[in-house]
DNA sequence: CATCTGACACTAT
DNA sequence: TATAGTGCCAGAT
């Protein structure tokens, strides 16, 4: 399974009318701090309840109609918003805890990170 | 292997 | 609330 198959599922997971947001998801699919995999996730692929994926706090991070069109498919499926984002309070999909945590890749070839001082 | 990149997260200001 | 800087991670070049 790769990672990006696992966080894909991760995200079909959302109902309808539930959200959750790129780090969640991350930790969600056993990649915790892996957001921006989630994003790259999301770019690649179609076919998915993307509208249901938002920044933290439930802040929509697209930009332009991206942005407007995100909401009113969440409006759609009957998420509120509070302000700019969505009422997380009341729509945010809360993920079942995961046994198996995915194994780091094998090799770490970049770690250098040499002192500075 | 060095760099850059991205629909991010978090903290400090 | 908004902006800026730093940390993070894996894929692409």
């Amino acid at each position: 399974m790769t990672m990006r198959a696992r966080i894909l599922d991760t995200i079909r997971k959302i109902p309808r009318g539930k959200a959750s947001t790129y780090g969640a998801i991350a930790r969600a699919a056993g990649y915790p701090g892996a957001a921006r995999q989630v994003v790259a996730a999301l770019r690649g692929s179609f076919d998915l309840p993307w509208q249901r994926v938002l920044g933290a706090g439930g802040e929509i991070k697209l930009r332009g109609d991206s942005a407007y069109e995100q909401r009113l498919r969440l409006e759609a499926e009957g998420v509120t918003f509070r302000g700019r984002r969505v009422d997380m309070k009341n729509h945010e999909f809360k993920f079942a805890k995961l046994k198996t945590a995915a194994k780091p890749k094998k090799k770490r070839t970049r770690k250098p990170r040499t002192s500075k001082v």
